[in-house]
RNA sequence: GGGCUUGUAGCUCAGGUGGUUAGAGCGCUACACUGAUAAUGUAGAGGUCCGUGGUUCGAGUCCACGCAGGCCCA
């Protein structure tokens, strides 16, 4: 065989080339089916769920790093032998493609029912769904992501609905779903809630001036507070909370306090009624209510008595005193007095507890708590015990004292009817000079009842409502709920059974938001998405449907039960006829989504009629789902499904650890009691090159396909993998995936074309299947089992790195040894072997085989360990070296078994004689460099000290590389016996530390000083007595300093001398070699073939350059392939005249 | 405000369990090599290891408190 030489390499079009191959040949399928041998074996399976992405929107260059992270796992353990099906996906629904549709059509949700219908908005959403569905299989292809496209599951399918309505009603069935409500913002005058996207729209957060109460709240004396009025002397103990909401007064029903947070009991005088009061609130606020200067020293100062005997003004200073200091934690349980008790609650209330969200940024420290219209309120009046302040609606259920519109309920007496907030009345209302805004009016009403400790206006953010621009109302919205706090030990159990990458993940942002778990919230008051399947009747009757055939069976029911309107009846029929009229097929003509299935009516079984639960179910739950529904589980595939659960590896942006990873972990152990992923690799943000967020608004979005198109995939892939670990930020420059080309791949390439050029000139191919064509690792040199055994620690650390999903590690690995090693150390020292002797004798030689078969042998691997990262150019590189093995339709690195590794082939003491060989050449260019004498110019020896044998036999195994790599002519060493070398002694810090401690400074100095003599006498005895310490051996490092009167360099302890005479003879020889060099640039420049042999005539113009030539004539003719070198005195016209360091040459040369 | 995370050379990143002289690549400068050649090698310059305190004989590394960036939540 040839192996194929190239001029130069256009990366994306060897991309395009191979990705041709592979469809062509179907190389994918083939990957997955080649391994296709134990189906039911679970260890011949590898299972990866595809996160699906929404085809909604344009891919970006984020994708191509997510994409790259989940190939790579799935092409590496394909090549481990596993068998790996991916099976791709859409996700479909939701918010985003709501909003771009009514953003292309230019409605609102509020013209959904009115200038559109849901029908129409419906077909909208599923249009716009699919849009780029072109684009992103065009990237899949293009970056090589190997998924399954051609049979993607889809989330707004019947068959995927219907999977995911029996996983409800399994949860329900379990008692894990349940209707409650959560505090969520709310417009009343739009009659809706927002989602938090609303709320984040700009211009939503406007500043406003409310009326801000201080309240007294007085404390009941009990055992709990009885402290405070003995502190106080007094029955008139208030704890103060500040609220910018005033109307939320009547629904308090708790004091939360912050646990570590320190408070005062102050004595002082109430500004309205001016009685004296004892108030309670945290000592950093002190100075925000009360003013310095009116401070007095104690409770008992005569301030206080004159205050109260004097005539009261507004203006009037009024004292105060500082009673106690306590913590929040002993101010927990004290009981007060209901502010405004319009409504008793069903359990006790009112008392202090403690929440985590208190402050004292502002107001008192102590938050007024009202479960009905705050969140936090929400959830600590909860976990503490403390009932919500609710009425009775005309059903019997319970709702907050506000009513939907905004307007305080009935029972909430003086104020009733009353809009809360000002804002919500007319504005001819409002401009009545007589109006009084419904807060004004409770701070009036509670300064008059001494409850009032300051009223004052303030200004502050609050949000508005986008679509009516009136403030909104955190409000108790009906929710259905899972009931994941039920299984929360579970959770977190199964959690620690996750292999997550990095592993802060999975314990820190994961594991401590599972530790915190709230209840999740499924439901959605929106029109795209996967309808809750919940009918309920008026009075609370409820079934919750699990398959498209019981709602079948159950509408069917309903028409038979002759309850039905004639419309109801005409709807439920239609839906039956089709759906039954096709046997269940999921994939009829009959839509699942709204409007259509809220016209399904059901008859409860005391025949009331039941409608569906207007909600829709968080998008989530769908992505959560896919390992179930993908197979439509469980009306099909049972099997299926049950080989491929749990997932072995998934991987998505760290951003989703409370999206999808939490959703496929709570639904796997809610219902199967099961982790759904047994490895996870998040990955982190792509920022722009300056570490900003992409975004096409701002313009600094890299587009994928013109990264593709410019850099190829494979550059680009590496590039994002070697450069950062995947759940770090990358900060994405194209410039990096240049360097990446020119310095990884473009090195590879070189070496490539380097074996190419040779072994097609020497007509060298290898054939693995003849095992006498290989010459045996005994027969190899030194060089080649140097690098075989380097190829094979690399196979070993390579699988490590992958088998604990760090491909970066595994990428940087690869590389190092492609550019260091096999480069840049065993082609740049091979080199002459590979054009030394010619083909002529038929016969290669031993070295030569040996040289073609090692390079051969590891560019061969470097394709395979690099094919994971990048697919295109390993294949492009393997087939290059292998395609005249194998028919080409199955020849490709994709299709290989993973190398093992070679143990017997691993010579670590090898390797390290290697490593002190390149320390050591490294040492004589440096000197080299020094003194300026160039490496063409040979030297006689270098001189290496040695302190032990090992090292000295290690260096001694690759003299013949030293010498060859930097000219000289021999490696001597000196060792301790020759006297002239120099020691020195430094201090073992890391053995001496544990044993001197503090005494270490002395113990450094005393061993810094040591005489060569006191060192001679530790080194025989192994021990030292330096008064007053005792040391061994190993307590110091023992290093060659210099030898008198040479030239030295040293590192890393180890020390390098060279001998800088030149001699006579070496001059010369330096000389020829200059000559040489000076020949073969000719035969360049004047474009002879490498083949070509030359005559050379030669000006003898110098003595030295004479007699150089006459006693290097042998070796300067071999070398530049010239079968004559004559001197010749009178060169005419036709000489070239060429500048040698010393003097000038004339000379001609002619292809022979 | 909370959880997690990052901060080391101009840029991108390495730096098990603390050990005294902190590394690599790119870029820059100089030199070398010239049968891998629009390739390659060697050397040099370049550091307040984000800051402040602490623990320790010794801190880039451990602890505390901050600062700055990021993500997710409130």
């Amino acid at each position: 065989m040839t192996y194929q030489q190239y001029d130069s390499l256009d990366y994306a079009q060897v991309a395009a080339e191979v990705l041709t191959y592979w469809n062509q040949n179907q190389v994918f399928e083939q990957s997955v089916a080649l391994r296709d041998g134990q189906p039911d074996a679970p260890t011949n399976r590898f299972t990866f769920y595809e996160g699906p992405p929404s085809a909604n929107g344009t891919p970006g260059i984020h994708h191509v790093m997510a994409r790259t992270i989940k190939d790579i796992f799935c092409r590496y353990k394909t090549l481990r032998g596993f068998q790996v099906e991916r099976k791709g996906g859409w996700d479909t629904h939701g918010l985003p493609i709501e909003l771009q549709v009514e953003k292309e059509l230019g409605i609102t949700k509020d013209d959904i029912g009115k200038t559109i219908s849901v029908e129409e908005y419906n077909r909208r959403c599923r249009e716009t769904v699919m849009r780029f569905t072109d684009q992103w299989n065009d990237l899949t292809q293009k970056m090589g992501y190997w998924v399954d496209l051609d049979n993607p599951y889809i989330t707004y399918k019947n068959q995927y609905i219907e999977s995911v309505w029996s996983l409800l009603r399994q949860l329900y069935d379990k008692n894990l779903l349940y209707k409650g409500y959560t505090i969520q913002p709310y417009s009343p005058k739009a009659g809706t809630g927002l989602s938090s996207h609303e709320l984040n729209q700009p211009g939503t957060y406007k500043d406003v001036r409310d009326t801000t109460v201080v309240a007294q709240f007085k404390a009941k004396l009990t055992g709990k507070s009885a402290y405070l009025f003995d502190a106080a002397e007094s029955d008139d103990v208030y704890i103060l909370a500040w609220t910018t909401t005033p109307w939320t007064l009547p629904a308090n029903s708790a004091l939360t306090v912050g646990k570590d947070i320190d408070y005062v009991l102050v004595r002082t005088f109430n500004a309205y009624t001016y009685q004296l009061v004892n108030v309670v609130l945290a000592k950093a606020l002190v100075s925000r209510w009360f003013a310095e200067k009116n401070r007095v020293e104690n409770m008992y100062d005569p301030a206080f008595d004159a205050y109260l005997l004097s005539e009261h003004t507004a203006s009037q200073p009024i004292p105060w005193a500082v009673v106690m200091d306590m913590k929040g934690e002993h101010l927990t349980d004290i009981e007060y007095e209901q502010l405004m008790p319009y409504v008793q609650p069903s359990t006790p209330a009112f008392r202090v507890i403690l929440g985590d969200f208190v402050t004292t940024e502002d107001g008192t420290g102590i938050v007024h708590t009202s479960p009905t219209f705050g969140a936090d309120d929400f959830r600590v009046a909860q976990v503490a015990g403390i009932p919500p302040i609710m009425v009775k609606d005309e059903t019997g259920k319970d709702v907050p004292i506000v009513d939907k519109q905004g307007r305080f309920v009935a029972e909430i007496t003086d104020f009733a009817g009353r809009y809360v907030k000002e804002e919500y009345y007319s504005d001819e209302d409002r401009s009545d000079p007589d109006f009084k805004a419904t807060d004004v009016l409770i701070a009036i009403k509670l300064k008059e009842e001494n409850k009032a400790f300051r009223v004052e206006k303030y200004e502050h953010p609050y949000p508005h409502c986008w679509r009516t621009d009136k403030p909104i109302l955190y409000y108790p919205l009906d929710s259905w709920f899972i009931r994941t706090t039920a299984v929360k030990d579970r959770l977190v159990e199964l959690n620690k059974t996750i292999n997550w990458q990095p592993e802060s993940t999975g314990t820190g942002r994961f594991g401590n938001w599972l530790e915190n778990l709230v209840d999740w919230n499924l439901s959605r008051s929106r029109f795209w998405g996967t309808p809750l399947p919940i009918w309920r009747s008026e009075s609370g009757e409820e079934v919750c449907v699990g398959s498209i055939k019981e709602l079948v069976d159950l509408a069917t029911t309903a028409l038979e039960s002759g309850k039905l309107s004639d419309e109801q009846h005409e709807r439920n029929d239609k839906f039956v006829t089709v759906v039954a009229g096709s046997a269940l097929d999921p994939s009829v003509s009959f839509d699942l989504h709204r409007p259509y299935v809220d016209e399904i009516y059901l008859i409860s079984p005391n025949g009331q009629l039941m409608q569906r639960e207007s909600d829709l179910i968080d998008v989530w739950f769908d992505s959560g789902a896919m390992p179930y529904a993908q197979w439509h589980y469980p009306f099909e595939n049972k099997e299926v499904f049950e080989r491929s659960f749990p997932a072995d590896f998934i991987s998505e942006g760290v951003d989703q650890t409370r999206g999808w990873f939490f959703t496929l972990h709570a639904i796997g152990v809610m219902l199967f009691d099961s982790v759904a992923f047994k490895n996870v690799v998040s990955t982190g943000l792509v920022l722009d090159k300056n570490g900003n967020k992409m975004s096409k608004r701002l313009g600094n979005a890299v587009d994928p396909f013109q990264t593709l198109a410019k850099y190829g995939p494979d550059a680009t892939r590496w590039y994002m993998i070697t450069n950062a670990e995947p759940w770090d930020n990358l900060k994405f420059n194209v410039d990096g995936i240049g360097e990446v080309q020119r310095r990884f791949f473009g090195t590879l390439f070189n070496t490539y074309n380097f074996f190419a050029l040779y072994a097609n000139l020497d007509g060298y191919s290898i054939d693995s299947t003849r095992a006498t064509d290989w010459v045996s690792r005994e027969q190899l040199p030194e060089l080649d089992r140097w690098i075989l055994s380097k190829l094979n620690t690399l196979i070993r650390d390579v699988t490590e790195q992958y088998e604990s999903y760090n491909p970066t590690k595994a990428g940087r690995l690869v590389q190092d040894f492609v550019t260091d090693q096999l480069s840049n150390w065993y082609v740049r020292l091979s080199r002459r072997r590979f054009w030394a002797g010619g083909t002529s004798q038929g016969e290669l030689s031993l070295d030569k085989r040996a040289a073609y078969q090692t390079l051969q042998q590891c560019l061969v691997t470097v394709s395979q360990l690099m094919s994971p990262i990048a697919p295109f150019f390993a294949d492009w590189l393997h087939r290059n070296l292998t395609s005249g093995q194998q028919p080409d339709a199955t020849n490709s690195v994709h299709l290989t078994n993973w190398y093992s590794v070679d143990e017997a082939a691993i010579d670590t003491d090898l390797e390290r004689s290697m490593e002190l060989a390149q320390e050591v050449s490294s040492l004589v260019h440096s000197l080299r460099k020094g003194h300026k004498l160039k490496v063409r110019q040979p030297l006689s020896r270098v001189l290496i000290p040695v302190l032990s044998s090992d090292t000295r036999r290690q260096i001694e195994h690759v003299a013949p590389i030293i010498m060859a790599e930097v000219n000289v002519k021999a490696v001597d060493f000196v060792d301790d016996a020759s006297g002239i070398l120099k020691k020195k002694v430094k201090p073992n810090f890391k053995a001496l530390g544990p044993r001197f401690g503090k005494q270490m400074k002395d113990v450094a100095a005393a061993i810094t000083a040591m005489t060569s003599d006191e060192l001679k006498s530790l080194e025989q005895a192994g021990t030292l007595h330096l008064d007053p310490y005792t040391l061994q051996l190993s307590d110091v490092e023992i290093l060659t300093e210099d030898i008198p009167g040479w030239l030295v360099a040293s590192e890393d302890g180890l020390t390098v001398a060279l001998d800088v005479t030149v001699t006579d003879e070496l001059r010369r020889e330096g000389i020829a070699r200059d000559l040489v060099n000076r020949i073969q640039n000719l035969r360049k420049d004047q474009g002879f073939d490498v083949t070509d042999k030359i005559r050379i005539e030669l000006e003898p113009t110098d003595a030295l350059l004479v007699e150089a030539v006459q006693m290097n004539s042998d070796y300067i003719r071999q070398e530049v392939q010239a079968v004559s070198l004559d001197l010749i005195s009178d060169l005419n016209g036709n000489a070239t005249e060429i500048d040698m360091d010393e003097f000038r040459l004339r000379l001609k040369v002619v292809v022979a």
